[in-house]
DNA sequence: GTGAAAGCGCTAACAC
DNA sequence: GTGTTAGCGCTTTCAC
C-alpha cells in the first residue's frame, strides 16, 4: 500500500492541506475541533510527513551535522568521547524531530577544508557542531563559515573566539582537583601536560597552577612533565617522576589515558595506589572505571555540551542569528579509588612548607 | 549567492536539464563531448545536487539507517563496538554518496518495535543495518519487515535465519584459538561463557569444544564457568578457576571484558600472565591493547561486516531483491602478550593425557 | 543521444 | 481560522 500523503489526510479530515500542515507543524491559528479532526485522520492513515518534500519546500534540511576527528584512524580510539557527543546531539535532535548526520574525518587531510565545505553544501544541515581539534583550526572554521551555515564549536576549554562555542570550565575544575589533592595532605603534586596543540590541556595546566596558589603550595617546575595525551607518554612521564628521590605523592595527568600510563608505571615500580601515590586524570573515559584501582578523574560533560550546542542550532532555525560568545557547562569530579591521604612517612619526610 | 541548480548548469552548458541529470547520475547515453561540457559547467558553478529534491523525485532517500542498542545506556558502554560499526557503514556510504543515519535505542523499551517502525517510515532509508541484540528479537524483525524496507542483520554468530545477515565465523575461529593454546602446550584450558541470550557467545563455546576435540584434549565440565559478559563476572569466574587445586594453565573468555576481569583476578592472586597463566578474550575492544599485559584476542571484523551489509543494501537499490542466507566475514586472532608456553613445572605436574 | 513535460509531497505567501 | 496557488530542484516517462 502506498504511504498516505498530506492530501489523503486533508481529504479524510475534510480540510485543506494547509490546515493539515499547520497541525503537523504545531502552528497556531487552528481551531481545537479542526485540529482534533485532523489528528484523527493522521492516526487513522498512519500519516508521516515526507522528510524530503518538507526539506525541499522549506529550503532547509532538518539535520544537524556533527563533525569530529575520526577515532577509527587511531590505534587507541577515543570511542567513548565520540559516543558521548553523539548522545548529546541526538538528545536535542529527537526532541525537535531532527536527524543527526555524523561525519568523522581526518583533520590532517590536505583538503579537509574543501571536503567539509562540500559536505555541508551537499547535506545543507540546519547547523553544524564541530568538535576539537577541528574546531581549533582556522582554515576549517573559515571553510565552514563560508558556507553560511550556522555552526558551534564544541571545544572544551577553548573560549574567547568570536564564534559561538560551548565549552567547560577546565581551568576552574582543575584548580578544584588540585585543591582536593592538597586537602588530602599532598604537598608535592605533579602535573603531566598534554599535547601542546590541544587548548583544553593548557587550561588544565593553568588550573593546576591556580590550585597550588590557592592552597599556598609552591609551584615546582621539576614536578611538571610534558606528555602528548597518549598512554605511553603518561607511562614515561610517570616513570620519570617516580624515579626522583623526592618523588611526588600525587600525580595529576591532563587526561585519563596518561593517568592510566602513570598507574602502569607505579605498578611496575611496586608503588601502591592510593597507599603511596594518588593519581588523577581528566575526561572520564570508560577506561577510568575499569582500571585497578579505578581512577579519580574529571568528568567532562560532553553529552550535555553537545546537547546544548545542537539545541541552540535548532532553535536558531526560527531566530535571526546565533548569539556570540561562549556557553560554559561545568564539569564535575568523580571521586574513585586512586586517591587517598598522603602516606604518613612521606608526609613527615617531605615536611610541610610552612 | 544562491546555490547553483540543475537549471543553471544546463543553461551554462547549453543542454537540457535531463542531460545534466544523466551526467550527474553517471547514466549511459551521453556523448563524451557533451559529458565534458556539462562537467565543466558543474565545476565552474560548484554545482551540488540538492539531496532533498533528488530524494523526493526518486522516491527514495539515499540513506542507510544503522540501528543498535544504545551504548550510553550502560555504565561500561561498548563504545568501540559501535564506532567500528559506524565506520564500516560510513565506508560504504561514502563510496555511493549515501548518508548514514544512526539510531541508538533501548531494546528493552516496551514499544521499541513501534518506535523503530515510526523511524523507518519517517526517514525512509534505502536500507537498514540492524545490530545484535536487536537483530535477535522477533518482534523487532517483524516490525521492520512490515515497513517493506530491506534490512540486514549484523549478527556475529547468528546465522541461519531466512533473512539476510552478515556474520563472522565465531565457531571456527574459537576452535582455532583453542588449538593455538593447545599448541603452546596447554592441556587444561578453561572457558568462561558469556550471557546466554547472546547467540554469538554460544557459538564461541561450541568452537572451544570443537577445538579441544580436534586436539584430542578431554572436555572437562569443571573448567567451564558461566559469566554474563561483564568485567565483574569475568573476575569472579577467574577467581573460582584459579582457586582450584588443579587450576587451568590457560583461560579462554568469551569476550574481552571478562578476560580483563580474569587478568585482574590473576594479578590479585599474584599469578603471572603469561608466565603461569595464559589468558585470551574475544572482540578486540580497545581495552585489549591497553591492559597489562596486552590481551591476545579474536578480532571481530565488525567494520568490514558493516561495510558489506551497507554495500549490499545500496546495491539493492538497483536490483530486484536481496539474496537470502548469510555472508561470513572471517575473524582473525590478534596474538599479543597474555599468552605463552605452558609453565614447565605445572606442565610436568598435570601430565600429558596420552 | 537528447529534450519537454509532468509530477514527487510538502511549505510559503497571500487571499479570503 | 482556513484555503488557494505557486513553486522547491530534482527524476521519470516518453517523445523525437
Amino acid at each position: 500500500m502506498p504511504r498516505a500523503t498530506i492530501d489523503d489526510v486533508a481529504a479524510l479530515a475534510g480540510v485543506s492541506i494547509k490546515t493539515v500542515s499547520r497541525v503537523v507543524n504545531q502552528e497556531p491559528n487552528v481551531r481545537d475541533a479542526t485540529r482534533a479532526k485532523v489528528e484523527r485522520a493522521i492516526a487513522e492513515l498512519h500519516y508521516r510527513p515526507n522528510l524530503s518534500a518538507r526539506n525541499l519546500a522549506s529550503q532547509r534540511a532538518r539535520v544537524i551535522a556533527l563533525i569530529y576527528d575520526d577515532p577509527s584512524a587511531y590505534a587507541n580510539p577515543s570511542a567513548y568521547y565520540v559516543i558521548r557527543m553523539q548522545t548529546g546531539v541526538l538528545q536535542a535532535c529527537r526532541k525537535a524531530d531532527y536527524r543527526l548526520v555524523i561525519y568523522p574525518c581526518n583533520y590532517q587531510n590536505e583538503d579537509i577544508a574543501e571536503e567539509l565545505r562540500g559536505l555541508i553544501e551537499h547535506v545543507r544541515p540546519q547547523g553544524v557542531v564541530l568538535a576539537a581539534p577541528l574546531s581549533n583550526m582556522p582554515h576549517i572554521l573559515r571553510a565552514i563559515a563560508d558556507t553560511g551555515t550556522p555552526f558551534i564549536q564544541l571545544s572544551p576549554g577553548t573560549p574567547g573566539s568570536e564564534q559561538f562555542s560551548v565549552s567547560t570550565n577546565d581551568r576552574e575544575i582543575s584548580a578544584e582537583m588540585t585543591r582536593y589533592l592538597a586537602s588530602l595532605g599532598h604537598h608535592r603534586i605533579a602535573f603531566i601536560k598534554g599535547h601542546p596543540s590541544h587548548k583544553a590541556v593548557n587550561n588544565r595546566f593553568a588550573g593546576y597552577v591556580d590550585g597550588l596558589e590557592q592552597c599556598h603550595l609552591p609551584f615546582d617546575r621539576g614536578l611538571v612533565e610534558q606528555g602528548d595525551n597518549s598512554f605511553e607518554s603518561g607511562e614515561a612521564a610517570g616513570k620519570r617522576l617516580l624515579s626522583r628521590a623526592d618523588r611526588p605523592t600525587a600525580i595529576f595527568a591532563a587526561n585519563d589515558d596518561m593517568a592510566a600510563g602513570v598507574l602502569r608505571a607505579a605498578t611496575m615500580r611496586g608503588i601502591a595506589v592510593p597507599g603511596e601515590l594518588s593519581v588523577v586524570g581528566c575526561d572520564d573515559i570508560s577506561l577510568a572505571s575499569q582500571l585497578c584501582p579505578t581512577l579519580t578523574t574529571i568528568d567532562q560533560p560532553l553529552a550535555e555540551m553537545a546537547d546544548r550546542a545542537a539545541t541552540m542550532l535548532i532553535r536558531e532555525a526560527h531566530k535571526p542569528s546565533l548569539p556570540h560568545g561562549s556557553e560554559i557547562v561545568p564539569a564535575t569530579i568523580k571521586y574513585r579509588e586512586s586517591t587517598g591521604p598522603v602516606p604518613v612517612r612521606r608526609a613527615a619526610a617531605q615536611g610541610a612548607p610552612e
